[in-house]
DNA sequence: GTGCACAATACTGTTGACGATCTGCCCCGT
DNA sequence: ACGGGGCAGATCGTCAACAGTATTGTGCAC
């Protein structure tokens, strides 16, 4: 977490781009050839992504890649949701104008990216607002909290980006969010922020049902 | 974390209870004495508890206890009025009638301990009101963040604990949140848990512009 | 007395090997 | 054919030893 771990950090980002799928296992001596480190340094590595969410690890039978149901996906955005309401209303309150600025040219893109109807630089930028917001509010625990959901529920997060309609929605929600912060207006940010992750955890309760007779 | 590490377990009971006190050097030959384990593991267990944010590592220069500013126990505490702010809706929403009356006599306890002027037990009945919370809203993504935060601002916690009159004024915003869990309000129920929440922040707040002056 | 180079110390980071445990498979009996 | 016991392979958990790095203490020049 604070001493620099590159191993852990490559270990992350190659199971969030789907290098790992979920329920892959996750065999050190493996690891070991593949980031060319010994043992050690991957058992630290899984340990760290363990504590994260990240992986589980079982006694005497190794680590595999978490899988996170859709109802845990749910509850992970209601955490977000608690969460990214605070740092909205702490955004609104703290944004500088040139803060205002970019959020505002940030959503402009958004928009142009659903009319263009490419959904990977919109997934992008979506990441983008909501990573401005965290910065802007300047809330560290907070900040870190969030990251880690978000990195919990990737999977989840990346599927809802597929659903037809979903970003014109999507681009309508941040909209109120953008607008509310430029405008300071706190408790108004944190009311569209919670509104916008509501429309999403709607969705995912629309897979469960959909999932678990599958 | 899901693995059974009991000498995390042990390290991270010993740092909360103090026996460990904030910036304390810990070094691992010693730790290898006193839980009578080899160097690996409590090598696991210093990564495991510097992600949770207990213990601060340096690369070459070993792991401390982390100190906790005041400014960042205000953070831990924001985060946490977030995120118990839900716990307390879905307790709300999900407490059986059982859970009320469980709910009402802890608080029957704690308004007992005040009388008696008895901190430690008030202290405990404290910890076994949020608990309680946590356990009806079954919730256990917000439960294991909010458990986490807990930890890391404990120390402050305690402190708070000893400020003469907060107890009373504590126990009567412990009654609004009970009041309207009992009664199924889950907006009323996040709303008097964000107040409770944002009177200790004040507290914090007090004595941050008294401490950066010692 | 003070500042600096240098050596001694203490501790961490890493490696390699060994024992323990689990999984999958084969063989055998029914 | 089918189920259970046992064997072999794979993998994790742990330990001891070595190398590398930061810190502390010491002596010397000024």
């Amino acid at each position: 977490m604070v001493i620099a771990a590159p191993v852990a950090d490559r270990l992350r980002d190659d199971i969030l781009r789907g290098a790992f799928p979920p329920g892959e296992r996750l065999i050190e001596l493996q690891l070991t050839e593949r980031y060319g480190v010994g043992r050690a340094a991957i058992r630290a590595a899984l340990v760290e992504l363990d504590a994260e969410g990240l992986v589980q690890r079982e006694a005497n039978r190794g680590a595999t890649v978490r899988r996170i149901s859709v109802a845990e996906a749910v509850e992970i955005t209601e955490a977000r949701a608690a969460l990214e309401g605070l740092i909205a209303r702490l955004a609104a309150e703290r944004a500088t104008d040139a803060d205002r600025r970019r959020l505002r040219d940030l959503l402009a893109e958004m928009t142009q990216a659903v009319e263009r109807d490419d959904k990977l630089a919109y997934s992008k930028l979506n990441r983008d607002l909501h990573g401005s917001l965290c910065r802007i509010a300047r809330h560290r625990v907070a900040d870190d909290l969030v990251a880690n959901l978000r990195n919990r529920a990737a999977h989840h997060q990346f599927r809802l980006a597929l659903v037809p309609g979903r970003a014109s929605q999507s681009v309508a929600e941040h909209r109120a969010i953008v607008d509310a912060v430029a405008s300071g207006d706190g408790p108004a940010a944190e009311a569209a922020m919670r509104t916008h992750l509501a429309s999403v955890i709607d969705v995912l309760r629309h897979w469960e049902a959909f999932d678990t007779r599958a």
